[in-house]
DNA sequence: CGCTTTTTTGAAGATGGTCAATGGGTGTGG
DNA sequence: CCACACCCATTGACCATCTTCAAAAAAGCG
C-alpha cells in the first residue's frame, strides 16, 4: 500500500547504481508505519535513536532549539527523504526532527540497515552518498542565509524545494503542497516576517512564484532560478527533472 | 616523520572505536604528501577527486564561489580533519577547498580507501561518522549565521574553533595560531568588516578573547562559551577536551 | 455570518552596511 | 638608525536595510 520499498529504492537511483542484489538487499528491510499530524516531534535533540526514519507522505523538517526558545529550520524534506540519517552513526541527536502538516513516516530499524551495509558495501555507499548530498544541502544553506540578500535566498529556497520536489515526483504540474507558514519561513532564512512577506511580494509582482497557505505555485521557472542565482549540480542528481 | 597513519587514527578514536585489525588496516594506506603556501586550491568546485585529503599541518578551508566573485566559508580545518570527506561518493565537487596559510597534507587514494570499507565495515564507519560530524558542523554554521548577533555569532565561531583545535592537540596552551584575516571572517560569518572588527573589540573588552594577525587567544574560555551560548555536543566526541 | 488563522501593511527605530580616512606595526632600503 | 611604504586593523559618519511592534485586511472554516 504504501510501497515503502520502492520509494527508497526509487530515491537511491536518484543518485547512485544499485545491482538487482543491493535492490533485493533493501526489500528484505522491515518497517513500521507512522502517521503524523501537523508539528509532531519524530525525534528530538538529545535522543539516541534506533530507527531510520524514511518519508512516505507529506513533509518533515529538521531544526535546532535555541536559547530563546526559537526555532531555527535546518532542512525540509519530502517522499523518500531520509532525514535522521545523520543519526546512522550518532549517539545523541544534535537537532531535532518534526512532521510540517500531515505526514507519513516509515520507520526501519538501525541494526538491520548496518547489517546490510556489512554484507552489500554498495547499498551502504548509497545511503552514504545520501547523507553527503545532505551535507551538500547544508552547505548551500549557509550561503544561502549568509550571503544573498533576502529575495534572491527567498528565491533560491524555494528553487531548491521544487527541483527536489519534482525529482521526488510529488508535484502537481507547476505546483507543490509545502504546509509551511511565514513565521516559520522566517525561522528557516533567518530573516524577520516582515521581510518574509515582502520578499514574497517582490517575487509574486515578477510572477516568477506564487506562494500562499501551504501551496507553492511556478510561474515562471527559468526566471526563478535567475533571480535565485539557482545551480543545481551541488544536489548531485544523475539525470536532472525536467521542470 | 609526519605520523600520517597516527594523525588519522587518533581523529577517528576522537569519536569511534577502532579494533587493532581496523588500526592495521588504516596503516596499510598509502599517500603522498604535499606542501602548501597561503592561498592554494587544493580542489575546485566541479573537480572529480580521485584522492582524500587529510590535514596534517596549518589549516585549510571549504568555500563556495559565488557569482559576484565573492568567496562564502563553509568550514576551517585542522589537522586530522579530511576536508573533502564530501567528495568521496561525489562526482564534482559542490564546493572548493583552499589552504589558509601554510599547510601540510596527505593524499590517499579513494580507490585504497573504499576498498578499505569492503573489507572492514568498522573503518568505513568510523570515516561515515566523521563526514556526518561534519554535517553536524555545517548545521551548526546555518544556525550560528542565521540566528545569532555579531557578537555571538563571533563568540560561536572561535568555541568551536578552539575546541575543535584542542582535540586536535595543536593548541599552545590557550593560544591558537589561525592565520585567517578580518577580510575572510568577514566572508565566513556574512557579516560586514566593520561589524567584523566591532564584534572582536566587544569581546577584547569582554575579556574573553583577542584576535589579532592571525593568532587567537582565550582569555576566559568560560565566559566566551556563555556569550556565543557554545555547547560542544554537536561535535560528537567521545570524551572532550580539557580547556 | 462570525470567528480564527494567516497574511499584509505601516511607521518608527535599531542595526548593520558602505565608504573613506586614520592609525599601527613590520620590514626594507637608504 | 631613520624614513618610507605597505599591509592590516581600526574608527567614524552616514545611510540603507531589516527588525520590531502594532494594526488592519483577507482568507478559511464551522
Amino acid at each position: 500500500m504504501y510501497q515503502v520499498h520502492q520509494t527508497l529504492v526509487s530515491k537511491l537511483k536518484e543518485h547512485s547504481r544499485l545491482t538487482s542484489d543491493d535492490v533485493t538487499m533493501i526489500k528484505s528491510f522491515s518497517y513500521s508505519i507512522r502517521n503524523l499530524i501537523h508539528d509532531e516531534d519524530i525525534i528530538r535533540q538529545g535522543d539516541d535513536p534506533n530507527l531510520a526514519v524514511l518519508v512516505i507522505l507529506g513533509t518533515v523538517a529538521r531544526y535546532h532549539l535555541l536559547q530563546s526558545g526559537r526555532r531555527q529550520f535546518l532542512s525540509f524534506h519530502v517522499k523518500g527523504d531520509l532525514p535522521d540519517a545523520q543519526g546512522l552513526f550518532l549517539e545523541k541527536m544534535d537537532h531535532a526532527v518534526c512532521s510540517v502538516g500531515n505526514a507519513t513516516i516509515a520507520s526501519i530499524p538501525h541494526k538491520q540497515m548496518i547489517k546490510a551495509f556489512e554484507l552489500r558495501p554498495n547499498v551502504g555507499f548509497a545511503i552514504w552518498r545520501e547523507t553527503l548530498i545532505d551535507g551538500a544541502i547544508f552547505r548551500e544553506a549557509i550561503t544561502n542565509n549568509s550571503a544573498r540578500p533576502p529575495t534572491v535566498r527567498m528565491a533560491h529556497f524555494f528553487c531548491e524545494l521544487f527541483y527536489r520536489a519534482k525529482a521526488a515526483r510529488i508535484t502537481d504540474n507547476q505546483t507543490l503542497d509545502f504546509p509551511v507558514l511565514l513565521p516559520q519561513l522566517a525561522d528557516t532564512l533567518g530573516m524577520a516576517l516582515a521581510t518574509v512577506n515582502r520578499s514574497l511580494s517582490d517575487l509574486r509582482d515578477a510572477r516568477a512564484l506564487d506562494f500562499r497557505l501551504a501551496k507553492l505555485t511556478i510561474l515562471d521557472w527559468k526566471r526563478l532560478t535567475k533571480v535565485g542565482q539557482f545551480s543545481p549540480s551541488y544536489l548531485h542528481l544523475r539525470k536532472p527533472p525536467s521542470i
